[in-house]
DNA sequence: TGCGGGTGTTACCGGTCAGTAACGCTGACA
DNA sequence: TGTCAGCGTTACTGACCGGTAACACCCGCA
């Protein structure tokens, strides 16, 4: 939604967005609930109040679809953790703590940034990597460049809290907000695992503090 | 199902299963390796030396094969899990230290159980819930009671080795778990968070006895 | 007044999907 | 010798997939 109207639409319908965005909105919708190769081209453009032959005067193929969706879903996510942090510049131990426990929040999607957005079905990037062939260096990259890049950052807060050993606090704090996204592909609302997720954070930070 | 050379099998073929058992077989690495909704019944009965026809005289509809993918990873999983802990029968502690380390060996495929089995790409039935329909509550089912099943067992080792909040650290070492298996999707080999695991679970374990 | 970009519509292509019908072969067993 | 289960083979259905061709329309702009 949101979507701003875009830079050059002088008068244009009010609230009617052009085409490709009514598109990638929709896709991002259908492809993060039901997966990418669950909905076709055609559901999308149907959804989105178009048909396949619009689709394809916006996007060349289906693939350009999904790349565009998963760099959407990486500016989200990025923009949340931007939000949520924010807050605390100077401290990094509690932008983590913020960031662990919007992620309890989001997983029974009570977080204000994602209002309303969508019921949580943890990491599109993630969920993505299951249905995205072995040999699709172009998706695949994007999702490693993804996971890499949160991987990068909280071994870099975990450095900057001055952790003991800060890559293994960093890559033990993203196990469990990647274990907190996959497990809620299983366990509806909140009464999965995802919960244990503030207690032990804050037990490894810690650890890894202490004397 | 039973495998092996079925009950009343004398003398039989020795090197050439049943039908049913290629398929299955076959359909397990297929499914594990490239996802279930991208691998067609074709290409399993190809795969497996036989033809369509063929599958369909052995399994009623894809979706029963599926169902009996993910009954027989499971059983694997228990399988594994079993021997890993067998030799530190009356030691909770040790039981999940060596399920985690195991955890570790299984991300680099260097585990004894799993022998050269396959690349690992995490856990078979949670990258199965990504691709299955919400509204198929029988593949659902089967994933959900798997997953509540390791819960389970995780809170229960923690309540034995006496931990202060058995329900916390079972979760929580149940996230690193699903953690592990979710990345190992999309780092290949060890060069993931993987490894930070041994050490985040035992500083959780410890946490969790001290005082 | 005329032009042209953005859009809707219909029909189509070749390929693949899950699932079925019908027939033929082989080999064990009685 | 006959039977019958197990398996291979070919051909097919109807639906859907990603992707394209051709044409009509509307509306802002010059």
């Amino acid at each position: 939604m949101a979507a701003k109207s875009s830079a050059a639409a002088p008068s244009a319908g009010p609230d009617k967005p052009r085409v490709r965005d009514r598109i990638l909105d929709t896709a991002c919708e259908l492809f993060y609930r039901h997966g990418i190769r669950a909905v076709g081209v055609d559901a999308i453009a149907n959804e989105a109040g178009t048909n396949k032959m619009s689709f394809y005067r916006s996007f060349p193929s289906k693939d350009d679809l999904v790349a565009e969706y998963l760099r959407d879903q990486e500016r989200e996510y990025w923009r949340w953790w931007d939000e949520v942090t924010a807050p605390h510049a100077d401290d990094p131990r509690r932008q983590v703590e913020a960031l662990i426990d919007s992620v309890i929040d989001l997983a029974r999607h009570k977080s204000k940034a994602f209002e309303g957005c969508k019921t949580s079905r943890g990491c599109a990037l993630g969920n993505a990597s299951v249905e995205i062939p072995e040999d699709n260096e172009r998706l695949s990259g994007i999702v490693h460049a993804y996971k890499a890049e949160i991987r990068r950052r909280l071994r870099r807060l975990a450095r900057e809290m001055g952790a003991r050993e800060p890559d293994v606090l960093g890559d033990a704090l993203m196990l469990l907000m990647e274990g907190s996204y996959y497990t809620r592909l299983t366990f509806p609302d909140n009464t999965g695992p995802v919960a244990a997720i503030a207690k032990a954070a804050r037990a490894l930070i810690d650890a890894h503090l202490a004397g």
